[in-house]
DNA sequence: TTTATTTGTGCAATCGTTCCCGACATCGTT
DNA sequence: AACGATGTCGGGAACGATTGCACAAATAAA
C-alpha cells in the first residue's frame, strides 16, 4: 500500500500550467497574475494540496527538524524535558525526533550517526552515563552540526550548554541533612566520569567541609551502569549499611537512584527518617505522596528543554558561524519533606 | 552553517566512475566487476559515506519512519508504550517521530496533517479524550496510510487495534473493593465518549450488578478535559464527598487520575483505606513506596507498545492492501497492596 | 511606428539516489 | 569471420519542489 499525496506536478496538468507557475502561485509570488493565484490557490485547496517536506528537505539541505539523544525517555525527568523541548521546537515550526541511548555508549553513536545522516538541522543530546570519549560529538560539531548539551554535558566541548547548578543542589541538599542533625552521610552516584556526578559530589564535599565533617570515601557508591541495572544499586546500598560506621543519612543523585533506594531501605526494614534519612533528586510529581513523603531536589526540568530548543534553534538559524558559546546554568529547588527530618 | 556530508557524486568524481556506478557498488550489484566494488567499497569507508535518507524517501517514497500521536510523553504509562514501540522500530530500521496532542482535538488533527505530509510510512495513535469525530483518521485512511490505534482506539474505523481488556480491569478493580467489605463505590473517569471510558464504566456496572449492589449515577464523575486540569478532578471528587450517601470507596481510571485523587483525598484530611478505599490504574513504578501503597491496575504498556508496532509494520510491509483486521486485547492486571485493603 | 519596459509564464537545473537503457569489450560458438 | 552471449560500465530520467533566466505578449514611451 502506498499513500499517494497531490503534488504541485497534478495541478500543473489539470490546470495547463507549469510547475514552476504553481510553485509561485502557491508563494504568493508578486509576478503570478491575481487570476493565475487565484485559480491555483483554489484548486490547490479543494484537492488538499501539502507541499512535500521530503523533496524540500533534499532542495533546501534542511529538514526544519531536531533531533534528540537521550538516555530514556520512560523518567518523568527527562519526559519534563523533552516537553520543553516539544513547546518550544513546536512553535518555531520545527520537529522533533527522539531517541534513547539507553545509557549505552555504543547505541549512543548509532543514534548521532543516524541522526546526523538524516539531514536534521540540529542535535540536543544529554550523555549516556557510560560515556567517557566525546570525539564522536566533535566530529559532528567539526562538520558544522549544530550541538547543545542539556542536563548531562560532554566536557571539553565549545558549544552551548544548559545544565543545573548541580554543584547548589548537591550543596544545599547535604547541608540540609546536616542541620537536621544528620553527620554520616553517603553519596549514591553515577558513574564519576559525569560532569554532573562530579559537580554534585563536589557540593557534598563542601557541605561537608563547612561543618568540619570529615569526608569518607566509603561512603560514596557509585552506580556504574547508570540507573539500569536495579541490582547495582542495591548492593551498592546494602554494602554501605555493612560498614563498621554505618552512615545515618543518604543523598541519592538522580530520579531513579532515589526511589531505588529507598525501596531498598524499605525493605531493608529501616524507618526513614528514624533510622536513616534520605534526600533524593526527583522531578516525580508524586514523591509528596510517599511514605516518608520526600525531600528532594527538583530540577526545572521543562524550562531546561525550553532554553536549550531556543539555544539551538538560535544556532541554526544563524548565518555565520558561532564562536562564542555559553553555558547557563539553572537553579534547582531544594523541597523538603519527611524524608529527611526526625520527629524530636 | 551547513552540515556537508559525502553524496554519491563525490566517490564517482574521486575514482573518475559514474554515480550509477558507486550506487550499484554500494548495493552490491551482481554486474560491478570485484575490483570496482572493492575500490568504491575501500574508498566510502575512509570518507565515511552515508546514504542521504532525504534522497532515498523522496524516491522511494517511503520514509523508513512512523510517527506517533500520543496524549502527552510526560506520562508513565505512555512512555512506556513509547518504550515498547521504539523497542521493534529499532530493531526493524524504523524511525519514530513523536507528537503530543495534550488532549486536544484541534492539536491531533494537527498532528495527523503534519505527519502524514510527512512521508511517513504509518501512524500509531491514541485518541485525545477531546476528539468526537473521527473522520479525520478515515480520511487518511482511505488514502491509503496505514494507522494502529493503541491504548485509546477511534470507534468505527476499521483497522487494527492493541488494547487492553478494560472491562476486566475494572471489574476485577471494583470486584476486589466489594470482597473487601466496600459498598458505595464511586467511580472517577475521563470523558464519556472514549471507548476505554465506556468499558471501564461497563466492567464496574457488571462487578456492581453481579454483587447487588444498586448503581447510582451520581457516584460516576467524568473529568471531560481529561487528566489535564487538575482543578476539575479536584472539584469532582469534592462533589462526591459532599454526597448524602458519601462513598466509601473511589476506582480512578487512569494514571493521572488516580495520583490526583489520592493526593485530593489526603489533602481532605481521608484516611485511606480506614475512611475511604481507593483502587487505580497506573504504571507507575513506585506507587509501591507511596502512602498507603496502591492498589493498582497495571496495564501491560511495554508490550502493547511492541504489539502495536509489530502490527502496523506488518501493515507496512504488506504488498497487497488488508481488509481483514483485528483487535488485540492485552490482560491488565491487578495488584493489590494496601490502599484498598482495611486492617481488622 | 518603433523601441523600451513591464508583466506573466515556461524551461531547465538542482538537491542525492536509483534504475532502465544503451554502449562496448571480450568471450565462445558456429 | 560473424554472431550472440555475457560482463561492466555510463547516460539520463525520475522523485517534488524552487528559482534564475529566457521569452512572449502587452503596454508605455519616444
Amino acid at each position: 500500500m502506498k499513500f499517494e499525496a497531490v503534488t504541485i506536478k497534478d495541478i500543473a496538468k489539470a490546470l495547463n500550467l507549469s510547475t514552476s507557475t504553481i510553485s509561485r502561485a502557491l508563494r504568493g509570488s508578486y509576478e503570478i497574475s491575481p487570476e493565475t493565484k487565484k485559480l491555483v490557490l483554489d484548486y490547490a485547496e479543494t484537492v488538499n494540496y501539502r507541499p512535500n517536506p521530503i523533496a524540500l528537505s533534499l532542495k533546501e539541505k534542511r529538514s526544519r527538524s531536531i533531533g534528540i539523544v537521550v538516555c530514556e525517555i520512560a523518567n518523568t525527568f527527562f519526559s519534563q524535558i523533552i516537553n520543553g523541548i516539544e513547546s518550544i521546537a513546536y512553535n518555531r515550526g520545527y520537529h522533533v525526533i527522539i531517541t534513547q541511548s539507553h545509557e549505552s555508549y555504543e547505541r549512543e553513536v548509532i543514534d548521532l550517526q543516524y541522526l546526523a545522516s538524516r539531514s536534521i538541522d540540529g542535535l540536543l543530546v544529554s550523555v549516556s552515563s557510560e560515556t567517557i570519549n566525546n570525539s564522536h560529538f566533535q566530529a559532528l560539531i567539526d562538520k558544522g552540526l549544530p550541538i547543545v548539551f542539556f542536563d548531562r554535558a560532554a566536557e571539553g566541548i565549545q558549544t552551548h550548554k544548559v545544565i543545573v547548578d548541580n554543584f547548589q543542589g548537591a550543596y544545599e541538599a547535604t547541608n540540609h541533612l546536616i542541620k537536621n542533625g544528620y553527620r554520616k552521610i553517603a553519596h549514591v552516584t553515577h558513574s564519576a566520569h559525569l560532569s554532573l556526578a562530579k559537580e554534585r559530589l563536589r557540593g557534598y564535599k563542601q557541605a561537608l567541609e563547612e561543618n568540619n565533617i570529615a569526608f569518607n570515601e566509603a561512603y560514596v557508591k557509585h552506580c556504574r551502569h547508570g540507573v539500569m541495572i536495579l541490582a547495582e544499586i542495591e548492593e551498592g546500598i546494602k554494602e554501605l549499611l555493612k560498614l563498621k560506621q554505618k552512615p545515618d543519612a543518604i543523598i541519592a543523585i538522580s530520579d531513579r537512584l532515589t526511589t531505588s533506594t529507598l525501596s531498598v531501605l524499605k525493605k531493608a526494614g529501616l524507618r526513614v527518617p528514624e533510622d536513616i534519612g534520605l534526600v533524593g533528586f526527583s522531578n516525580s510529581e508524586i514523591v509528596h505522596l510517599l511514605n516518608p513523603s520526600l525531600t528532594a531536589v527538583k530540577q526545572p526540568a521543562f524550562e531546561m528543554g525550553q532554553l536549550a530548543t531556543e539555544l539551538l534553534i538560535e544556532l541554526i538559524e544563524s548565518k555565520r558561524p558561532v564562536t562564542k558559546f555559553e553555558t547557563k546554568m539553572l537553579k534547582a529547588e531544594l523541597v523538603v519533606r519527611n524524608s529527611s527530618v526526625r520527629q524530636h
